[in-house]
DNA sequence: CACCTCCTGGCAATCGGTTGCCACAACTCT
DNA sequence: AGAGTTGTGGCAACCGATTGCCAGGAGGTG
């Protein structure tokens, strides 16, 4: 009988047939953008249609025509590295805000995979792009800003581009970490890190060196080291390694509070107590450090802020999210605050000399 | 000058043009299903013009018309809860196979939350759903079912409605951990776990209760608690309520690996080192567990599995996953192994009548 | 040779909003 | 009172792919 069967969800033909008004003007009605393009009592009628038959666009037919998908495509290494779930929650609460919706990419540092997962964003007309993949070298950032739309870098350098980017202050988190060490009386501090393709190992690597000269430590005594990957089992052997090769060590800088805990393992292993003789600093404060034993030392990065704040930068730049757009940040580098968290995997050096696993009993 | 701009993407008019065909049948000769529709040569020069051109179907268009977006929605709890990222892996995993992609919302455990995600969700005409919060009385489940399409249930039992099932073997689970603790000689054992609300919690404390019968323990001391949430916290904060009213406890099956963690610190902090005055045991080996000191003994569900089998049933019932349709699978709950995974954390318990925490010298 | 069937591919409607353009009415101004 | 301006809402094309229906040709059969 009836032209359309009404199965279904309602359309925007419903609830203009119910407010009586023709599709297109109840669309514009709906439209907040469209404030004042229809009469304030016709756009009241259609409001309340809307309102009584439940209706809800659907961003599929908005998309399509509009271009315009509500859609930020969120490319994250690795979603197991407990880091990246406090970003993504950022993210997503920041558009939740503005209705937009993330879609993540879990990219699980394979570059095949990464590949696939990208282009499946793509296709799926993303607005814009939160990218947290640290590589440098990869193809992801040229494929995503050869479209016109939007990408921020979150904690990750630019490479050649010059992107906007939300990191924390990576420099002053060091710093901060080495100069607690150095106020400990540790001399020779090693920092265990990843591959130096990775921006965030740059960045610190060279903050390191750099507390040399800040901190009156002897630059030969602050080694670097680089391992395979950012990972707990790389971490120990590094600091295995480390340990045999140059004793003399008492303090380390993990690249991340995973690395820490292989730290923590080789510790144990070389016979080197922590913190009674070794005394090991994360980075990171990634969610459930405070509950291991010791508790770990480490840099705290705001993970969710981060996110929170990259999502706001895209919808600024998307124009229109509902926050200020008077703000006039021209800062295209957004530098989140660091913070030392002092637990129990630090504790004074054992005074030099004393042979290292030496319990220093009393006090 | 031309019609159409060329500008942006290539479309199927695009495909069809080169290849002298029209729109519909290029289309047609594009679709897998449709095989031996079009002849072999008109297909493979639509495929060639498609390949040529870097034709990429847009899935938005393609959603609206045919009703299939190729989206599977997934409901997890908290991502930053370690145990969930394999799964959600898993279930990405398989379903890129399929060239469907995983929408995932984060409810943090939040209700109000869960509704705004769910229904963004449900908005974007996810083709089915993978349910992998907890809450037996939410109203998800009743409004992801009301519609017709077919839902998924992971790590949870179903409540009223009778729903496929992707869990783990708990009962078995909880019977080698309780098992493993009876053989090191423990026998006044509890189970540390959360609301009862919690399917998990449910079905875990019975098989927990259970044990008394199949392994010859007492029944009264087989304690179970109830917390307010699987946090390591909460698990803490319960765990020296526990220690100090009943100190005769030797060993702990805590809930969660988190809620082992609480149990950890509450280990030390009471005085009974773990494990040599009270073993504990985790639930789930989430990752990183076996670097924590000690190593957690726990149950290790396999996660990445528990998703890929998830996603794989999920394609089955929407028909046609290139899997085999003919393995005739009529049982709606697949139940994964479980297994005992041994490390640090549990030891034998020392002799009765010995005052707990003595170091049991001289094996 | 006529008729029937099957195979192939074209046509056009459709999914559900959005938006450029236009018509009509009311109001203002000279 | 007539002309110009502004405000409001209708009309229809459009986004890009899918699909029901149909036509035309080839091949087979009585």
């Amino acid at each position: 009988m009836a032209a359309r069967p009404t199965t279904g969800r309602p359309t925007i033909r419903d609830v203009a047939e119910l407010a009586g008004v023709h599709p297109g003007t109840a669309s514009r009605a709906l439209d907040p953008r469209r404030e004042g393009r229809i009469s304030a009592p016709t756009a009241e009628r259609v409001r309340s249609a809307a309102r009584s038959l439940g209706y809800v666009p659907d961003p599929i037919a908005r998309t399509l025509r509009a271009r315009r998908s509500a859609v930020i495509g969120v490319v994250v290494p690795d979603l197991a590295n407990p880091v990246f779930p406090p970003i993504v929650s950022g993210i997503e609460d920041a558009l939740a805000e503005a209705g937009y919706v993330a879609l993540v990419a879990n990219t699980g540092n394979d570059p095949g995979r990464e590949r696939d997962r990208v282009a499946a964003l793509q296709a799926r007309r993303c607005d814009g792009y939160i990218v947290a993949s640290a590589t440098l070298d990869g193809t992801t950032i040229p494929r995503l800003t050869s479209a016109a739309d939007p990408v921020i870098l979150v904690n990750r350098e630019t490479g050649d581009l010059d992107l906007p980017a939300v990191g924390s202050d990576d420099r002053a988190g060091v710093r901060a970490a080495v100069a607690h060490l150095a106020g400990l009386g540790h001399r020779v501090i090693a920092h265990l890190t990843g591959p130096p393709n990775l921006s965030v190992v740059q960045t610190r690597a060279e903050a390191f060196r750099s507390c040399a000269g800040q901190l009156g430590l002897d630059r030969d005594q602050l080694i670097v080291r680089h391992g395979p990957a950012l990972t707990a089992p790389d971490a120990k052997d590094a600091a295995l390694d480390l340990l045999t090769q140059v004793p003399a060590v008492t303090a380390i800088l993990a690249g991340n509070d995973l690395m820490a805990l292989g730290c923590y393992a080789a510790a144990q292993q070389a016979g080197r107590p922590c913190p009674a003789s070794l005394s090991i600093v994360g980075y990171n404060d990634m969610p459930f450090v405070e509950w291991w034993r010791p508790a770990l030392t480490t840099v705290r990065i705001p993970q969710y802020d981060i996110g929170y704040e990259a999502a706001r930068l895209l919808l600024e730049r998307l124009g229109g999210g509902p926050g200020s757009p008077d703000t006039g940040r021209p800062a295209k580098h957004v530098l989140m605050p660091t913070s030392l968290i002092i637990r129990s995997s630090t504790a004074a050096a054992a005074e030099p000399g004393r042979p290292p696993g030496a319990s220093v009993s009393g006090g």
